[in-house]
DNA sequence: ATTCTTCTGTGATAAATGTTACTGTAGGTT
DNA sequence: AACCTACAGTAACATTTATCACAGAAGAAT
């Protein structure tokens, strides 16, 4: 009951609860899978019920470029905006935590726009806040240095969790910025002596 | 009528076409103008039927990010999406070359979605084109260096225009970029030693 | 306890980009 | 012509980030 769909999704309507419950498979999966890789066509979208989902843009080299990161009570924006036309998606889709979705055939999505206010008005706040999100993206990139961005990486990670310890390798992070593991290991340390974090192994802990 | 909502938009249903006409507001605005500043609500949808407006995130030392251009038949995603909620705007849009657009009360936009399929459809493949634009800007900056960047963006610019000359100066360049005009320079002055360009002043000629 | 693997720290060096400072040139203005 | 201004080229240097090379520390496996 925890992990359903109307405790996680509070505003949608009793009628839409009901319509997602029948026609929607709800399905698990384990951390690492890959929901949705660039270039694959999409068939269905999905709503976060339990878990988390690290959406991002794949480089050349196996850089795993973070977008954002998808959690209960959301939905995957890319795969709406490719309904119509079953459009390739441009981005990948890793499960970072064992998630449980519901999935939607994409003709549904389409249909419950006009039929159900309330989806209609889901749909397009996740357009807008996703779209947001890729634009704070776009300004970190394209006006801060990499500190300021690990920064800022850091926070969004205790953010999202609500707890003050970040449980990632360097490594991991530099996949993440894009970088290597070795500029993150220096601008960590000095981060550490500006008393801004407590390094420890695999775990960041931010005192402020 | 070269630069009627018909010839432009020419999926549009003519009951549409009929509705826009009667709702909307024609209006024109001068090159520079700036139509959207980050921060600033939003009130209107527009919809491009002459000219060239583009949208851009500002930095704090003022560099003008070149996100996408918007051109006739296109309409402003952003203030789409910030519709339900009359949102702040997340960025800039300003005139470069003399606009005519059609303003349409973002209330009616939202009440269109479900009363004519064409603007609906109209609506989604706007988001659509405009998320993977940004993907597409967001690629460049995490992965590509600044000469990948700037072939690029003239290709970009050369496409739009439909011409293999672009009319900037480096220092316009390089604002869009967020560079400096010096490393500009240095660029170009490479890619036309390679060939692949022919430098004149305030033009560049793509040779390929 | 010993071995292995993964993670972390750090110096040395290279490459890319940003900054400063100056020069020259094209085109417009007077 | 003389002057002004915007634009372009380039050298020298600073800074940031990337890469290479290696060493030590923490934890897991045997």
């Amino acid at each position: 009951m925890q992990h359903s769909i109307k405790n996680n999704f509070p505003n949608f309507s009793s009628e839409l609860v009901a319509t997602i419950e029948e026609n929607g498979t709800e399905q698990s999966f384990e951390a690492g899978t890959i929901l949705m890789r660039t270039g694959q066509y999409i068939k269905n979208t999905v709503l976060i019920l339990k878990g988390k989902i690290k959406i991002y843009r794949e480089g050349e080299d196996g850089g795993e470029f973070l977008m954002y990161y998808l959690q209960p009570g959301q939905a995957c924006a890319i795969s709406m905006i490719c309904t119509a036309k079953s459009e390739k998606s441009q981005i990948m889709a890793k499960v970072v935590e064992d998630v449980t979705v519901m999935m939607i055939p994409l003709q549904l999505m389409d249909k419950w726009m006009m039929e159900h206010r309330s989806w209609y008005e889901f749909v397009i706040e996740t357009y807008r806040s996703r779209f947001e999100e890729v634009l704070e993206v776009v300004d970190n990139i394209a006006f801060r240095s990499m500190d300021e961005r690990l920064e800022f990486y850091l926070k969004r990670h205790s953010d999202a969790c609500g707890c003050a310890e970040v449980k990632l390798s360097h490594q991991e992070i530099a996949t993440e910025l894009n970088t290597s593991r070795e500029v993150v290991s220096r601008l960590l340390k000095k981060m550490e002596q500006r008393g801004l974090v407590k390094l420890n192994r695999n775990q960041i802990e931010l005192l402020k």
